[in-house]
DNA sequence: GCAAAAGTGTTCAAAATACACCCATGC
DNA sequence: GCATGGGTGTATTTTGAACACTTTTGC
C-alpha cells in the first residue's frame, strides 16, 4: 500500500493534485487507461499528488513511470481543474471504507483539490498493466467510459478536445503507433482526432512527400493483399 | 489597502497563486504590464490568488478588472510554473518592510506557491493605468524588461514563446489592436511573433482573401499617401 | 459471388511565393 | 534628391482535393 500512496497531509504540496490522461491505440481504437478507484464502483484517472519539494513536472512522470513503468513518455500539462465543487461531486462515495482502509489521516484528501491534467500518449504493446491490492488498471475505448469518479470524465472529455483541436498542426501519430504500422492504422487515428474520413490515396501521398515516415517492409501472416509497414523517421537533424 | 490587497490566510486556496502576462501593442512594439511590487525594487506581474470558494479563471478575471477596469478580455492559462525553488529566487527582498507595512499575518506569502500562468491580450488604448498607494503600474517592451520579482521575468518568456508557437495557426492580432488600424499594424505584430520578415503585397492579399478584415478608410491627419485603415470583421455566428 | 482490405495516378483548383515599379512626403 | 512609407499585379510553384479501377482473400 505504502508504495502506492505515499502521500500524507505534511509531505505533499496542500490543495494540489495531478491527473493524467494517458491514451493510446489499439485495434483500431482510441483507449484511455482508468483505474478502478479505491472506493468501490467507480473508475479514476491515474493521479497523485506533488511532494513538497517536487514540480508538477516531475510529478507527474514519476507518477506515470509508477502506472506504466514507463520514464520515456509524451505528457503535457492541458488544463487546471479548479471547479470549487470538482471534489463534491463524488457520487455518494462511502468515505467510511476508505477511513477504515486508511486510517482517520487519511481524511485530509476530503479538502478542496485544484488538479493539473496532463495528458500522455503511449504505445499499447509498451505497457503492461498490473494489479495491486488496491489498484485494477484498464483500458477503456475513450467513448465508452464506465462511471467515473469526480469530474473525471471531464477531464477525458477536455483532453480529448485540446488534442483535437492542436491534431491538424501538431499531429502525435509517432507516440501512440508501435515501431512499424501499417498506413492504415496512422489514417485511423488522423480520422479520430480530426472526426473526418480522409482520402485514403492523399493522405498516403501526404505523408509520404512529408518525408514523415518510410516503408519498412510488408506485413506477413496476411495471406492476401499485403499491406506495406511504415514506420517513422528518426529526425536527427 | 484592502481593496487590493483582499488576501489572508484564510480565505485563500492554500499554496496557489496567478500571475497575468497582458500584452499590448503600442507604436510598433509588444508591451506587457507591470506593477511595481510591494517591495521596492522589482517589477512583478499583475497577480494574486484563488479564494477557497472560486475557480482559477473566475479569479484570473477579477484580478484582471482589479488591474485594468476590463471585464471582456481574452484571458487564457498557458503554464503552471511550481519550481519549489520559484518563491526562493526573491532576489534578497527585505521582507521585513512587508512584515512592518502588511502586519504579521501576511507571513504566509513567504511559502510555497505554485502559479498559474495565464496571458491576456488587450487593445493598448483601452488601458487606462491607475497608481496606487502600493501599486504603480507601468507598460514595458517585452524585450526590455526592468528587474524583475522571482521568476516572473521566465513566466513572461514562457508566454510570449507560447504565444509564437500557436500564432502560426491561431492567430490573434484582432485582440491586440484597436478598431481600425493599418495592415502594417497588424503585419507588425505577425512579424513579431513568427520572428521573420513577411512580404507585404502577400500578406495583404492573405489577410483580404481570408476575408477577415475589410477596408473602413483612409487615414488622416497625415499629408502624403494616407494609409488605408482596416477593421476585423465580425463573424456572427 | 460478394464484401472487405489494399494497391496504384491523374487532373484540376487553390494557395503560397517571388518579385518591381510608381507616388507622396519629410528632411 | 533621397530615404521612407505606402499603393498596386503577375507569373510560378506548391499544395490540396477530387476521383476509379484492380487484386486478393474470407465467408
Amino acid at each position: 500500500m505504502k508504495e502506492y500512496f505515499p502521500y500524507n497531509a505534511e509531505n505533499i504540496h496542500p490543495g494540489f493534485s495531478i491527473d493524467c490522461v494517458i491514451l493510446s491505440y489499439h485495434k483500431r481504437k482510441i483507449y484511455v487507461l482508468l483505474n478502478k478507484f479505491y472506493l468501490d464502483g467507480y473508475w479514476a484517472l491515474p493521479g497523485g499528488f506533488m511532494f513538497a519539494n517536487e514540480d508538477a513536472d516531475s510529478a507527474a512522470y514519476r507518477i506515470l513511470k509508477m502506472r506504466t513503468g514507463l520514464s520515456d513518455i509524451y505528457l503535457r500539462q492541458f488544463h487546471l481543474f479548479s471547479d470549487p465543487k470538482r471534489t463534491e461531486m463524488n457520487q455518494h462515495l462511502d468515505f467510511s471504507r476508505l477511513e477504515a482502509q486508511m486510517g482517520s489521516q487519511i481524511m485530509w484528501i476530503m479538502r478542496r483539490f485544484v488538479t493539473m491534467g496532463y495528458y500522455a500518449l503511449v504505445r499499447y504493446d509498451d505497457i503492461e498493466l498490473v494489479s495491486h491490492d488496491n489498484e485494477q488498471p484498464g483500458w477503456y475505448e475513450v467513448d465508452k467510459l464506465p462511471s467515473m469518479y469526480s469530474d473525471h470524465a471531464n477531464i477525458i472529455r477536455t483532453a480529448i478536445t485540446t488534442l483535437r483541436e492542436l491534431w491538424e498542426y501538431f499531429p502525435l501519430g509517432e507516440k501512440l503507433l508501435p515501431e512499424q504500422f501499417t498506413i492504415s492504422n496512422l489514417r485511423n487515428i488522423y480520422e479520430f482526432m480530426l472526426e473526418k474520413k480522409l482520402d485514403r490515396r492523399n493522405f498516403q501521398r501526404k505523408m509520404l512527400t512529408d518525408g514523415v515516415i518510410q516503408e519498412v517492409g510488408r506485413k506477413e501472416g496476411v495471406r492476401y493483399n499485403a499491406p506495406v509497414l511504415y514506420s517513422f523517421i528518426n529526425k536527427k537533424i
